[in-house]
DNA sequence: TTTATAAGTGTTGTATTTACATTTTTAAAA
DNA sequence: TTTTAAAAATGTAAATACAACACTTATAAA
């Protein structure tokens, strides 16, 4: 089917080719790529500026290359059509329906990555075609990306309920409303104000700062940061699950 | 780095190739098969008898074709080395660290099967080379395969507490005891015997036989069996969630 | 007839979750 | 300067879920 350049120069091992017969496939990455901008949750979409499906809206995504893993081809695809780095990011999936994208026979893995829209403001995006969508807006996408969406906001749910990944979606200081306000749009549903504070007060993760955020309310609400040394030696500790 | 043959005649779209100029892969599935015994939890393993690490124990797997997807590969696998089909599988993750397999760049799709061993005695396993192991002693496995089982465990220790997966590992009918160790092989914990019953009692969906299975005690112990149509139904109509 | 063994069965205390309303602070407007 | 408007902050009681716990029953085998 294939042939295969035995002298490969980046796999040293390519002398030892036990499996050459196989089939080879062209392996994607698509990440799904959440925001939040303390009001709600969104996703960062891209218009198709090549065939197939030019012109579409679709994940942001890319091909594995020789000398990546996986996780590395999903940070190199962030941070070329983004600009950063150093990102929450999880695999979710792997898609592999045989017609999934006409072009060419391509499996794909899936990832999701968190970002604070505000703190990260990459200067009108590397590509223009780029948009965030809230993700109760969010338009239909190309092949199998809203199947891949749908998972991911199922995963997200999840891992929001027990681990402390919200923050990596909020600025490093932020109000109870907004953490309040992140939570709801991530399960999807209204949550009690009070029981909500004193769910988060219980866990003792949390450094309330003297400062106030005046930018919402002639009250002012206090700011609070993640405590994550705190978190981790509880954890380490104990066997303390962060649980909302 | 490889050169393409773009007549190939699996692929009717190859005319529309898009991606030519990206590097290709080998895609395996590697499963983790877990039976039961009405006893304890095991692990189906088996000696590799080819190279490279030909000799030792490893996971059941084999490489994705042209024509299938992921999920008919592990169908495929599970079937062409134990007999079985119709058994439940579901995708865990795929590892893709760059020598993680010393004989050729190869990434690997994991799942985890379920199998009732007792009922599904396939007559000696198609592989002599096979054997269950009790996961508790189970070998050290070759590349990532450990990692690979231990995030199955995970998965399905996860799994067993909010969806009825665990009848996949049990006979058709089964007494409350086989129910009770199969949950404490999956949690790696004791329960407690009332407080099981209990709970599994309080989510009706098991129906109660008049048969008795008299193989352990001499008062005997009443069989069940799951009643799947009327957990569907539930589901169905009001979002019933399967929790131990 | 006795014995040995696993099966079967409920209650009570504890912890967690849910429901719910008033007061406080302060900037802006009057 | 006083008033007003709007979000922030705060605690308790009821309901539910979970955890701990020990004796009686049925039956085959001795």
């Amino acid at each position: 089917m294939f042939e295969e350049n035995l002298e490969a120069p980046e796999n040293p091992n390519m002398h030892l080719n036990y499996y050459q017969k196989e089939d080879q496939v062209l392996l994607a990455v698509d990440c799904i790529i959440f925001g939040f901008d303390k009001e709600n949750l969104k996703i960062l979409l891209i218009k198709r500026n090549f065939e197939p499906e030019k012109g579409k809206w679709s994940l942001i995504g890319g091909f594995l290359k020789r000398d990546e893993n996986l996780d590395e081809a999903a940070v190199r695809v962030l941070e070329t059509l983004t600009g950063l780095n150093d990102i929450y990011l999880e695999q979710i999936h792997t898609y592999s329906k045989i017609d999934r994208d006409p072009g060419q026979r391509t499996i794909s893995v899936a990832y999701y990555a968190l970002i604070d829209v505000d703190s990260h403001r990459f200067d009108g995006i590397q590509i223009d075609a780029a948009h965030w969508f809230d993700i109760k807006e969010a338009p239909e996408l190309i092949f199998d990306h809203n199947e891949m969406v749908r998972k991911a906001k199922a995963r997200l749910k999840r891992r929001a309920l027990t681990k402390p990944i919200g923050f990596e979606l909020l600025p490093e200081k932020f109000t109870m409303r907004q953490l309040q306000n992140l939570y709801e749009s991530i399960l999807d549903k209204k949550l009690d104000k009070r029981n909500f504070i004193n769910k988060i007060n219980s866990l003792d993760v949390l450094i309330k700062l003297d400062e106030k955020d005046m930018s919402v309310s002639r009250k002012g609400a206090y700011l609070y940061v993640f405590d994550k040394d705190k978190y981790e030696k509880k954890v380490e500790e104990d066997g303390f699950i962060f649980k909302i």
